[in-house]
DNA sequence: GATCAATATAACTTTGGGTTATGAAGCTCG
DNA sequence: CGAGCTTCATAACCCAAAGTTATATTGATC
């Protein structure tokens, strides 16, 4: 004997409320609606569900334990309810994020940490990888979001990107570096380095190269390669050798007082960062509401930057 | 936005038997009808609850939310159907049952244990009456079965009786009586002992008399009235007194052996012990369920009195 | 790319829940 | 105890939607 489980949702309503006009009004339906639907549910029980000819409609054993029933099937669908409310104001649910590492390692991942903090339901899904894998992720919908340095002409129609920090790489090294206290680098400075280097792969190596090549560094000494950001941190904390970076990831570093950048001006790479994702806008509101906040983060980030 | 909870169900069917077509089946629909309730769903939501374009059918994170909550409702509304089905034959609910004090302590009481060994689930409201009032009970349906001594002809068209013990009354005492050794007892013997009387308003006590008067005691000293059974025994048990009680009562005491009845006849009332009811029969069938289990305890029961 | 299985769509029927209007039946109270 | 109020039941209607079968699409697989 299948029960319609609008029926006992009804039936709870009517225990819950001591009557049949009010439980019509708790669920916002007529009067002769539920009234039908009661007799219905009774017809197919086959026995009665309310002592007949009772003023305060008082229900029978059976009522009363099937309204028990049919109040957990209530409360289900308000949870349910509620499930698809917040998922529909992005408050819940997952993003899925990814980036190249060093970016997200030393400037994402402190926002995403802010994120999370005010909203704790949404989970982030964090991934790293180097632009082209990540637009095929993009593509095939298995990434929401990808936070990329790039060269926006080179992106396809396919994608939107909003840039949230301009190119600019600066040498880094440790503090108490002792090119760090002079207050012009020259180029003959530089070169008795060695350097650390980004893995063979990424941009950043190709940045690295540029920025060099560019100063008219032809041979360069890479002492290490190909660490995450933090490995280079370690690294460079702890020798003298030199490494190229985003200077927004030196500042943030900077606050840590982990490293510092040399009074020297460098190139900019033609390469942007910014978000990257479908241009379809098939985005879930989560996203979004991610996206939206990574921007604004960004921006005040940039202000703080050009200050400095 | 409320949900329809039999949209929930379906997907949590889908979900748990890992597709559309299986979740049909288990549901005993069609496929076409469980998709396009899968599509309305989706519609309503604002957002989709499968991934698109993925054969094996996968749900997307809201989907498997709405899922458990489906799954809640799907539990909900078996555990009701199970309540209907229990409710149906009898397996559960309550049985009102009433009866003469002495009766149901005596005789009845111990039945009903065995009733509820047999089925814990069902309750029984036991309450104590005379049978003028358990008879109006019946009519009110305050009230599903009597349980009384009663002369059959004197009950009206609207009830049936079913009679579950002859009418027999013995004259009782303790066990070691000075007259229970005796192989024959007579009349003289009686009239030396004092008496211990039911409530005067109940049939037993007109039995006393009636009985009395037949075997010719006109002059009755009563020593103790107005006691439950327990009392009436511990009275007869600590003192040398007699009572005129059922031969069934006498009969379930000796097993016990808290009294003995005296080897002389008195007339037998005219009441007969059976179970009453509205003869319309609109009794749950947990209570003819009950009416069907005392009829064969007390069919056995008589069988024993019978060779005693 | 052909094949197979799973899902979606179409077209139609039927159930039943929604409505308003109205009738019947308990409760309350003077 | 009957007037009046409230609450529940019925009637008549409409339409949303669940159910059906038949058929088209679409992924997965080889």
């Amino acid at each position: 004997m299948k029960l319609d489980p609008r029926h006992l949702e009804i039936l709870a309503a009517i225990v819950e409320s001591g009557g049949l006009t009010e439980g019509a009004a708790l669920l916002g339906k007529s009067q002769p609606s539920v009234s039908r639907s009661v007799s219905l549910l009774e017809d197919r029980v086959g026995e009665p569900l309310f002592l007949a000819a009772r003023r305060p409609l008082q229900p029978t054993e059976l009522g009363l334990a099937l309204a028990q029933e049919g109040k957990r099937i209530l409360e289900a669908g308000r949870h349910a309810s509620w499930l698809v409310d917040e998922h529909r104001q992005g408050l819940s649910g997952a993003v899925r994020v990814a980036g190249t590492p060093i970016f997200m390692d030393g400037v994402i991942s402190s926002v995403i940490a802010e994120f999370q903090a005010e909203h704790p339901n949404i989970r982030i899904d964090q991934s790293y990888g180097y632009p082209a894998e990540l637009l095929s992720k993009i593509s095939s919908e298995t990434l929401d979001v990808a936070i990329l340095p790039i060269r926006p002409a080179d992106l396809s129609e396919e994608y939107e990107f909003r840039q949230i920090l301009p190119g600019r790489n600066v040498i880094a090294c440790r503090v108490g570096h002792p090119l760090a206290r002079k207050t012009e680098v020259k180029l003959e400075d530089i070169t008795e380095y060695s350097w650390i280097a980004p893995p063979a792969n990424s941009p950043l190596f190709r940045d690295l190269r540029n920025t060099l090549d560019g100063i008219g560094v032809r041979e360069l000494k890479i002492s290490f390669t190909g660490g995450s950001l933090s490995a280079v941190v370690n690294v460079l904390a702890g020798s003298d050798s030199l490494t190229v970076l985003p200077f927004s990831v030196v500042f943030m570093m900077q606050r840590q007082n982990m490293m510092t950048s040399l009074p020297i001006k460098i190139g900019d790479p033609d390469r942007h960062l910014g978000c990257v994702m479908r241009r379809d806008r098939r985005m879930s509101a989560t996203s979004n509401r991610f996206l939206a906040f990574v921007e604004r983060k960004f921006e005040l980030l940039d202000r703080l930057i050009c200050k400095a």
